[in-house]
DNA sequence: TGTACATCAGTGAACGCGCGTTCACTGATGTAC
DNA sequence: TGTACATCAGTGAACGCGCGTTCACTGATGTAC
């Protein structure tokens, strides 16, 4: 049973209803079937990874015929790449929302984590999908994760250089510390995923918890040493 | 051309060579065959993942014919779990190493990050393919990873609890505090494997800087908020 | 508005290939006497 | 030590199946006049 059937439902809509009939454009429905085809793809993989999932699969669930394919992407990793794409697309928004929140040291953690709890729900595929195929994927899209990753992790290094003291703070310890931000993030994400939904707060509150031991780490933070 | 060739060679080496000839053993012999299957697919599945690995390979790899697996294993699914107890079996040793050291606040850092090193790089294949598996493999390996993940964490939790002070540190924050070194220490690994060699020292530093900053935070750290 | 032609998303048959698994087998190793 | 039988790791043919990709096609949508 197809979840996604997408090419010959709905058609014609004209007469029958009031003038809000759609009437999909060749374009339109080209594009409505390019997101059945990457919504269906984030489904499958759920269950495994980009690297076991078959051309086949992915048109049958979409309701497609499988030469079809071809219309809208090149192979399974061409479409990989689209959605490593489309998934950093909607990182980079949570962490302009976290930006906009104006954060300072008060309530830096409470507002980044609700903001990462609200996303994480939102956008629970995109989380997983980077999460699973940044090391499962294929060469080309593992690599195009873990470049994207560096681009979030600088801007996040850049983020941090705003609120600490240049003095303590070397570069290098700003990405190091926006390294494991983002990895805790993606570690976050990765055990809502895995886990039943009531345990989500929890997995929440323990997020809270690591965040505000990185940030105390920070507070205290002198690049030559323990002290 | 396969790496690991096992079954017919080097039989029969009495005669020619002094008293140690091996002749081996039935059991001898297919303990090897099991061995050659593990470390093949270790190899292989670097890769991408195991779900994405056929018997047929793995057997071509070894030099044996296809149905011949099946006399070591049930299916790639029981190999994979053989490999997750052999590759926990090599970590539990590095932290076996680690405690043997009698870790202070004044060496703990430097003493773990060489002794991560070290085994990284002794065990690499098996770091390797846990970072892999826990979010990518068979449903049955990444919840047997996950298990003795949390048994790991466990362990880690109860060495720390004899460096902490109770007043300040609960169980739930010690968990927190291993399941922050165990990620940290997976994400090494990761990233040792999925840079070039020249990098690695690069990497250990920041290992290093990592496990610094939590420390940090750890000596600093109060339960009951940023204080 | 009407007609003739171009575009192109989706179709369906066909292909050769590697897959997991079955089965009856071979022949060296191991064991009982 | 010698013989007869049991065990069992590895063999090789065969199967039905899902795979990615090719190709010529259909027919609704879009465009030029």
């Amino acid at each position: 049973m197809p979840s996604g059937a997408v090419p010959g439902d709905a058609r014609h809509s004209s007469g029958t209803s009031s003038g809000d009939s759609p009437v999909e454009s060749r374009g339109e429905r080209k594009e409505r079937t390019r997101r059945a085809i990457l919504d269906a793809t984030l489904t499958l993989c759920h269950e495994s990874s980009l690297v076991a999932l078959s051309l086949r699969q992915v048109t049958k669930e979409v309701g497609i015929v499988p030469t079809a394919f071809y219309r809208h992407f090149d192979s399974i990793e061409d479409l990989g790449l689209a959605l490593v794409e489309e998934s950093f697309a909607s990182l980079r928004e949570m962490l302009r929302d976290v930006r906009r929140s104006g954060p300072t040291y008060e309530n830096i953690i409470d507002s980044s984590v609700q903001v990462l709890g609200e996303h994480v729900h939102s956008q629970h595929d995109h989380f997983a999908f980077i999460a699973r195929e940044r090391v499962a994927g294929p060469p080309a899209v593992r690599s195009a994760i873990r470049h994207q990753i560096e681009l979030v992790e600088r801007e996040l290094a850049a983020d941090l250089a705003r609120l600490t003291d240049p003095t303590y703070w070397t570069t290098e310890d700003l990405r190091v510390l926006s390294n494991m931000i983002v990895t805790s993030m993606v570690g976050t994400a990765e055990a809502i995923l895995s886990s039943r939904p009531e345990a989500e707060e929890a997995i929440v509150e323990q997020a809270r918890t690591q965040l505000r031991m990185l940030l105390v780490g920070a507070l205290r933070w002198r690049s030559t040493g323990l002290g």
